[in-house]
DNA sequence: CGTGGCATGTAAACGGTTACATGATTTA
DNA sequence: TAAATCATGTAACCGTTTACATGCCACG
């Protein structure tokens, strides 16, 4: 059994693109999906080989050097129909799990300058995401016409901008409400915790 | 070591509130929390363990009934300055796992219907989201004055109405641009895969 | 010749979910 | 007294990350 959903992303990218090696599918999903969805060797490798035993891709045998050398791989077409499959059953996003809402959440407990500081964290994470997005928005627009994927990668794209702007509008907000109410707090006088 | 997440998750749930079961505390989770963070039982009945080994946590001792009848805790002084150690320290979020991005961002090998029928699941999703979230905001402002953790339970909630309309906003979009796509497609007769 | 990047792989450990076992209490 | 729900726990399993081991190749 090709499981699990790494086999997936592999089976996407060398749908999109063959003749990759394990590295090279470990950059490619840096450099795009990495975004949404990361992968590492530990589950590349040995899902690269459950794909070839399935006959889900091959290996192109051109071990042109003597021992370990790059080993690419393509997609076959029953690779193509497992994937084709998989895309048309409904997604399952799995249980969230957000440190920084979470510390936000017990913010009480803790003096308010901590819940501004990760605030602000969050802030410049995402200014530094919009410019990365503004750069991948670019890539594919100048690639666009030659590209059946690019409506598809422009929509992700485009959410990953609209949520990140989203996120960021809120946390410049949060910001001045948490910095009124440290300020509330100080000169009223009100016990809270410390560090 | 009281180790691992799960356990700030308890003292952050019994720090605001004590008297709690394992049990208690799931279901504490269920309705606040877990939007953005989950726990189940294999994780928090170990967890309550580890946390009374290192007294950051104690157990009531009030088993009235002969064996087997609930078990509440309470935090320590020193469980609230763990969990407040604890706060204080940058967040790190996990590499995110967005199967409904993933199967967007494949999209081109599959049916243009195909990446619809997503967009529109993950707005109906959206949408009952933002039903709860009306609820959540209700409910905190109701107690608000009483309750030092408003202001952060409220800004959690602002964040994710914030976050679910815009992607709200971008699937009805996303449902236009991919429609007319779909109808370019087909009377232009490109060719483009089935199912 | 040495360094850094290319490249493949694996073992151990970890965090987490699932499914199951058990039993007490309440309510119909 | 049967069913639902409260309540506690654990063992098995799974997916994943991390760290490590290995070695090729190009370039300065």
């Amino acid at each position: 059994m090709a499981d699990s959903r790494t086999s997936y992303v592999i089976l996407g990218l060398l749908a999109i693109e063959s003749n990759k090696s394990g590295y090279d599918l470990r950059k490619a999903i840096e450099g795009s999906v990495g975004h949404f969805w990361g992968e590492s060797y530990g589950q590349i490798y040995p899902a690269l080989k459950r794909l070839v035993a399935d006959s889900f891709i091959v290996a192109n045998d051109a071990p042109n050097g003597t021992r370990k050398r790059r080993q690419e791989y393509s997609i076959t077409e029953g690779g193509r129909a497992y994937l084709r499959e998989w895309l048309a059953v409904p997604f399952h996003n799995d249980p969230p799990r957000n440190e920084f809402l979470l510390k936000l959440f017990f913010g009480g407990e803790a003096a308010p300058a901590v819940a501004i500081a990760h605030v602000k964290d969050c802030n410049e994470k995402n200014r530094r995401m919009l410019g990365m997005l503004a750069q991948y928005e670019e890539m594919t627009r100048r690639q666009a016409p030659k590209n059946i994927h690019e409506p598809y990668w422009a929509l992700t794209i485009q959410l990953g901008v609209a949520l990140t702007q989203a996120a960021l509008a809120w946390g410049e907000d949060a910001v001045a409400t948490l910095t009124e109410l440290q300020a509330g707090n100080e000169s009223s006088g009100i016990r809270q915790p410390t560090s």
